[in-house]
RNA sequence: GCCUAGGUGGUGGAACUGGUAGACACGCAGGACUUAAAAUCCUGUUCCCGUUAAGGGAGUGCGGGUUCGAUUCCCGCCCUAGGUACCA
């Protein structure tokens, strides 16, 4: 029989569905492992040959593990409310979820056509009422929640009510909106119920305010700060602006620190931890007020608090609620003007324009607070009005944008430490000892700071402080492909709906679009209404909320009575290894952290972090492929295509030609007539014969003619193949071109294993002779390595060490069932059909090599003559050998008198043994 | 600017804690089998010098350093990719 990938992976892909093969064990002695993939949102494309890359690693990973005896949970599913199909559905008026369906049923058959160990019993869809009811259930526990900082964590907004009952607003400490009242028990009893509740919401974990939010016109909705993208938006690049609106919000920054300070406790890759601390952007500094007579003080934020001697002005945003009142007369007219500039300014334009330096003068001072000295107020647009406090000290000697604006206007400069050089620009030095500056003049940087904070404390003008960069999260977005906000309003209030009328199904509506008078497309819903007479909210959940709790759901897909039960929840505790894209890092992967903590809080389960080790997959990029169309006289395209090498000698023009055409850059002229009709009567220039085409990287796209459908690839080699090859592509979390150049080298392997098992007529043809030492050496070569390789996610080395392994098996003629039976256990994570087969052809039940004992790996069978040990010279010389012999002394000094390195290095020591290798000594033992 | 990752043959890439640089694969060249093709197998393939060979020299982005020994460690620079930015 030969290998034939098309009717043995159909096969073997059945028998697993129909056995639910890959369903984790109820009961079990086994230790758990949940392997988990971000899940896919299911576009229109479908699937390309780059999206596999990361399930292919995960798959063998999970895989490795039920070798290794765990209890694997292995799931996938869909994050199916998204953007497209709403978009799709306002251009067609096809209902999303119709859409969405067509696309899943895609994916679904791509997947399986790969061969996943997926328990797909377990499949959830963000989009299914089933699914969104929790979704919604979640959203509710946030509403009902508040952060209490004393004890470090969320609790329900019942222990906050009460505590307002019994003594007021006195000695609370909680994360919650700036204005928040001061009350006593008795002020607070006797509020209304709307008044309550208005203070409530200030301390809510999902809350209603009014905010400053991206406001995207051409998408109709707002998006979060991920979502926008140097001032467009992340989907379809459309302008962004700046808005007030009542949006919902989810208090995040109540978790800032602990989302921080879990980093240090996740295997996560170094750029991802470095991405979240930045989008986090903790910095430890002092706020300072500076005083005003008839006004508030002016509070500002500086991380360089011992600077504070060398303030020479105060700069506010343009936007900072004290600039009017600041204003003197004769200054009026200057301020409004550089005001008007900066608001017509874009985001976009403020970002791009940096160099320019631009403010403007109130005309009043401040006085500060530790010299008493007048201080002049300036407004001016590098100061942010999101950040801070919106107002910072400018020190001009140390901090380059203030040095640069004070050279600008003309305002003075103070050194501040003996060590500063400020001849051409600012110098932010800790080094040296200050000077002109009071009473720190003379200490170091690490004496002046608490200090000063001291200081500042005593004085009630000042104290620690940290800042955080990251902002709530806008959770509202007007559209309609969306989980509906649980939430209905009575008197301008939002209350919760009662949880046993989850879920709260999305209304149909006649039009994906805003109604007229601008509310979000829940607006056309008829008659949509809580109790027949309350209006719910229109807005519906953001993409994120679905994907912040999901690999919960997996746990316990089918519950009607929690999101999981409490015992799947404890078992399967945190996802152990969670494979994707690294470009989830300030989006999916923080709210997952954020939902997880709240969750704990709440008391429904144990685990700080949802994701215990995280790898990021690289990107596949298209390689896309072009003809060179030559040009006539007049520069217009002739049907002539000139070879690449050839065509510097004409005069042409590159073309994308569709890259499943070409075969290692060997253009199928054939084929390429058919390509489009105007091809027809194509003619070629060859060279040797041949037509070599062009190349360059690209991101995959229809328009380029470079995607790469898996199912292709599969056709032509099987799944198996695949497999292999994007693995043997390189390294996982590499970026890296597709490209087929060596996937025939792969293929070749997989037919050779399968020929070790047959002879020459294609007849099974295994030995139960007792295997030769030299085969047991190749067996467990590939055990160690494999295993070594799986466990540190070096899956590229391990299909070169497989290709050793089996040349070396061929050269033996090796047929023994104990050798061939491990290779193909330790084959199975990579190769699972082709294993499976063979494995039922060597006798085996079938579906059983997937929970097969991974081999154990005997380094009796590795260890010869050649020994690979550390030795010394002097205490010096380290090293670990592959290769070495035993010479008799005689050998020794004719070596060592010709390696005069070597003789330095004895020292008249005497010489035991002398390595070397090729004739070239490296190592001497003494 | 800052942060992070990386730079190795014609190509993708190996070399895990400093110890034979270029494994493995593609491609290319030559050969065997075959009427022929496919398939399979064998040999060679970093570059330069050496007519062949024996042999010699250089070589992991560039320049230094530590070391008997550096792709690996240290210092300075250049380039590429990703992230981020008037964040005080």
């Amino acid at each position: 029989m030969e290998y034939n990938h098309r009717s043995l992976e159909k096969k073997w892909q059945q028998f697993w569905a129909e056995n639910g093969t890959f369903r984790p064990a109820e009961t079990t002695d086994k230790p758990k492992y949940y392997v988990l993939d971000m899940f896919p949102y299911p576009s229109g494309a479908g699937l390309h040959v780059g999206h596999p890359l990361g399930y292919i690693a995960s798959d063998i990973f999970a895989r490795y593990k039920r070798l290794k005896g765990f209890n694997v949970l292995h799931p996938m599913g869909y994050d199916s409310f998204g953007l497209p199909a709403e978009q799709y559905a306002i251009q067609t008026g096809q209902h999303p979820s119709v859409t969405t369906e067509v696309n899943i049923k895609r994916y679904r058959e791509q997947l399986d056509n790969i061969g996943f160990s997926y328990d797909w019993s377990r499949e959830v869809r963000t989009s299914e009422p089933d699914y969104y009811k929790w979704t919604q259930w979640i959203f509710m526990q946030l509403f009902h929640a508040w952060y209490n900082k004393e004890a470090d964590k969320s609790e329900s907004i019942d222990s906050l009510t009460n505590r307002f009952e019994t003594s007021g607003s006195e000695g609370i400490y909680a994360v919650c909106d700036e204005d928040v009242l001061t009350f006593t028990a008795t002020e607070w009893n006797s509020f209304s119920v709307e008044e309550q509740q208005r203070e409530l919401l200030k301390y809510r974990l999902a809350y209603l305010r009014e905010s400053t939010v991206n406001w995207c016109a051409a998408l109709g909705t707002v998006l979060a700060n991920d979502e926008v993208i140097n001032g467009v938006s992340e989907r379809g690049g459309y302008p962004v602006e700046q808005k007030k609106m009542m949006q919902w919000s989810m208090r995040i920054t109540a978790y800032a620190d602990r989302l921080l300070r879990g980093l240090d406790t996740v295997d996560w890759p170094e750029p991802l931890v470095e991405m979240q601390r930045n989008w986090i952007g903790k910095s430890v500094g002092a706020s300072v007020k500076f005083l005003l007579p008839q006004l508030n003080d002016i509070e500002v934020f500086t991380t360089r608090v011992d600077t504070i001697f060398g303030v020479s002005f105060i700069v506010l945003a343009p936007e900072h609620e004290l600039v009017d009142a600041l204003t003197t007369d004769k200054q009026r007219v200057e301020i409004e003007g550089y005001k008007e500039k900066t608001a017509k300014k874009s985001e976009l334009d403020r970002m791009a324009d940096t160099k320019t330096v631009s403010g403007a003068f109130t005309g009043s001072y401040a006085k500060h607070p530790l010299t008493g000295a007048d201080v002049p107020i300036w407004i001016a647009d590098y100061v942010l009005a999101g950040y801070g406090t919106g107002a910072v000290m400018a020190v001009p000697s140390g901090d380059q944008r203030d040095y640069v604006f004070a050279k600008h206007f003309n305002l003075p400069i103070i050194p501040i430490s003996d060590a500063q050089n400020i001849e051409e620009d600012a110098d932010p030095t800790k080094e040296g000892r200050y000077i002109n500056s009071d009473f720190i003049n003379g200490m170091t940087y690490e004496e002046a700071v608490p200090a000063l904070i001291k200081r500042l404390e005593g004085l009630g003008l000042g104290k620690a402080k940290i800042n955080y960069r990251m902002r709530d999260a806008i959770f509202g977005r007007q559209r309609y492909w969306g989980e509906p906000v649980p939430v209905f309003f009575k008197n301008g209030l939002p209350y919760l709906i009662d949880e046993k009328e989850l879920p709260l199904l999305l209304p149909e509506v006649d039009k994906y679009l805003p109604t007229e008078t601008g509310e979000p497309p829940l607006g056309r819903a008829d008659g949509w209404k809580y109790q027949g007479k309350y209006e719910y909210e229109l807005s519906t959940m953001p993409g994120w909320a679905g994907s912040s709790w999901y690999w919960f759901r997996y746990m316990d897909p089918t519950n009607d009575e929690s999101f999981a039960s409490k015992e799947a929840v404890d078992y399967w505790k945190a996802v152990d290894l969670y494979i994707g894209g690294s470009e989830h890092a300030t989006g999916h992967l923080l709210y997952s952290r954020f939902w997880n903590k709240v969750l704990k809080d709440l008391g429904y389960h144990n685990e700080e972090e949802p994701f215990k080790k995280l790898i990021n997959q690289g990107m596949i990029q298209g390689r896309s492929n072009f003809v060179y169309r030559v040009l006539d006289e007049e520069g217009k395209g002739t049907n002539v295509f000139v070879s690449y090498g050839l065509k510097d000698q004409y005069h042409t023009v590159p073309l994308h030609v569709d890259v499943n055409i070409v075969y290692n850059d060997v253009l199928d002229t054939e084929k390429f007539k058919a390509f489009r009709p105007d091809f027809v009567n194509a003619k070629f220039v060859l060279e040797n014969g041949k037509y070599i085409c062009g190349t360059e990287v690209e991101k995959m796209s229809k328009s380029k003619f470079n995607v790469v459908n898996p199912d292709d690839i599969i056709e032509t080699y099987g799944a198996d193949t695949l497999r292999l090859y994007e693995m043997f592509l390189g390294p996982l979390e590499q970026s890296k071109p597709w490209n087929t150049n060596g996937i025939e080298g792969v293929y070749k392997f997989l037919r050779k294993v399968w020929r070790l098992f047959h002879d020459a007529e294609g007849n099974l043809f295994i030995s139960d002779d007792e295997p030769t030492k030299s085969e047991y050496k190749a067996l467990h070569k590939i055990i160690k390595k494999v295993e070594e390789d799986i466990e540190r996610f070096s899956f590229n080395t391990s299909v070169s060490a497989f290709m050793i392994c089996v040349n070396e098996l061929s050269d033996l003629k090796c047929n023994k069932r104990k050798i061939l039976q491990d290779l193909i256990i330790v084959l199975e994570p990579y190769a699972p059909h082709i294993t499976e087969e063979l494995w039922a052809l060597l006798g085996n039940e079938a579906g059983t090599i997937s929970y097969a004992p991974y081999p154990v790996f005997r380094s009796e069978y590795l260890v010869e003559s050649e020994f690979a040990y550390p030795v010394s010279v002097n205490g010096k010389m380290k090293m670990n050998l592959s290769l070495a012999l035993d010479l008799d002394a005689k050998v020794v000094e004719e070596i060592i008198l010709s390696n005069a390195d070597v003789q330095r290095y004895l020292d008249g020591k005497i010489v035991k043994k002398v390595v070397f290798v090729r004739g070239k000594i490296i190592n001497i033992v003494v």
